[in-house]
DNA sequence: GAGTGGTCTAGACCACTGC
DNA sequence: CAGTGGTCTAGACCACTCG
């Protein structure tokens, strides 16, 4: 027999779009916790059990953080634990080393074709260009330029980005609000023009990884799109498969 | 107040560990039925949540795959829908190409110390070295070489390479009965040589990424290095970040 | 000790598959 | 229709954090 109710979902489904709800119009921010499983529970007037799975499977896409005997928490990339959730870049030699981030220019332009059809937005709406740094004990191991939609992050100036300790996406979120939920890295390997070249202390032509990157806030709505050159003499890209 | 219970283990991990043990021990076989959960619960003396929360942590695991109405199954490489997962490569314009493996060479080596290392075990011990190449549409887009543990993997020929009819992953797992669970990926850009840049049509010294790839199976045992080098003229690396 | 998330249970019912 | 996984409930108790 055919499916009977082919929009059926789930309680703790409806549940769970409910408590994104609260994230998205910012009821609840990042860093701060959300309302106990049993006071959720009596709002929406459903068992405990029920606010439980669905808060289980946001926990599991890394939008809330549970924390034993403290509550449940909106996840921010202010914590520095969510730090290299995005950064997949690690010394070859192991260890760990301290990252530095070095802005270098920040200017408004038009959206061409291309920024216009992966950040979604018109042809000819304004967009903001960053260039900058990204430094391990202070050698230049990624140039990066970084494309957003200059409505969301209006008043971006290259002094806020030198002068914000923390990274970009913490800067983000606690800014303009914005908060990275997703992205994805499409890699390749490219030879390295004069700019970078001399940039990452490589000779011109040496094989650099191109690591583009489209970053999602709720909604699946991408609000960044960035472009990384990253030198792997002594570093390289980490990725997990399971 | 210190922790009451240092080793602390909730019983639907023991539960998990009871249930891991089955597929290690081939107790059920990748792409079978495992018992249903009322089953396993009677035969653990737990109650049925308990059975489920241990299948749901293996199934988010890709070790079990749930089919409503039908049962929980060991998950195999030998399910067309597994082939991608550890195969993080597409074609740059989208769309979905065919792809073929062609194994060039496959003989028997001693371990060096890197090898040894990567693979756990001793310097000497037998080693299988495979070298293929990886086609989409026709075209060489992958050459790899594949350092395998001579004692797991005995008895495989290039001739058994060439016959088989399906995913290298797949062989492992039904003609040697190691199922691979999880994977460490590291990605470089490097120049191509001389003869990999032959086989992917390619200039010489132009980019590519190298991704070396450690495998494992039951027990964090690893089982597989790998070293390919990709041509990323047509096709991207794609990596999801979450 | 009060409050939080984490575990475990027992039972009812729903949705899907295949005979 | 029987059997499977999937949902939902209500209640008990455990482990952890903090004042």
């Amino acid at each position: 027999m055919a499916q009977d109710s082919p929009t059926f979902s789930p309680l703790y489904r409806q549940i769970k779009s409910l408590i994104m709800q609260g994230l998205e119009t910012g009821e609840w921010r990042p860093g701060e916790a959300i309302p106990s499983e049993s006071e959720l529970a009596e709002r929406f007037s459903v068992s405990q059990g029920t606010v439980r799975k669905a808060v289980d499977e946001m926990a599991a896409e890394n939008l809330l953080i549970r924390r034993q005997g403290k509550g449940t928490f909106v996840a921010s990339h202010n914590d520095p634990r969510a730090f290299f959730r995005f950064l997949r870049l690690i010394p070859i030699s192991g260890g760990v080393e301290p990252s530095h981030s070095m802005p270098l220019e920040c200017w408004r332009a038009k959206a061409g074709p291309e920024a216009a059809r992966v950040l979604q937005i018109n042809i000819g709406e304004p967009i903001i260009v960053v260039r900058r740094l990204l430094q391990f004990s202070g050698k230049t191991v990624v140039v990066d330029e970084i494309y957003l939609p200059g409505e969301v992050f209006a008043g971006l100036t290259l002094d806020i980005l030198k002068d914000y300790q923390g990274s970009l996406y913490s800067l983000f979120e606690t800014r303009f609000g914005v908060r990275m939920i997703r992205a994805e890295e499409r890699i390749r390997a490219v030879a390295a023009d004069r700019v970078s070249a001399e940039l990452l202390n490589v000779e011109e032509g040496a094989p650099l990884l191109s690591v583009e990157r489209v970053s999602y806030t709720y909604g699946e709505k991408p609000v960044e799109w960035r472009r990384g050159l990253y030198s792997t003499a002594e570093h390289c890209y980490l990725n997990e498969l399971s």
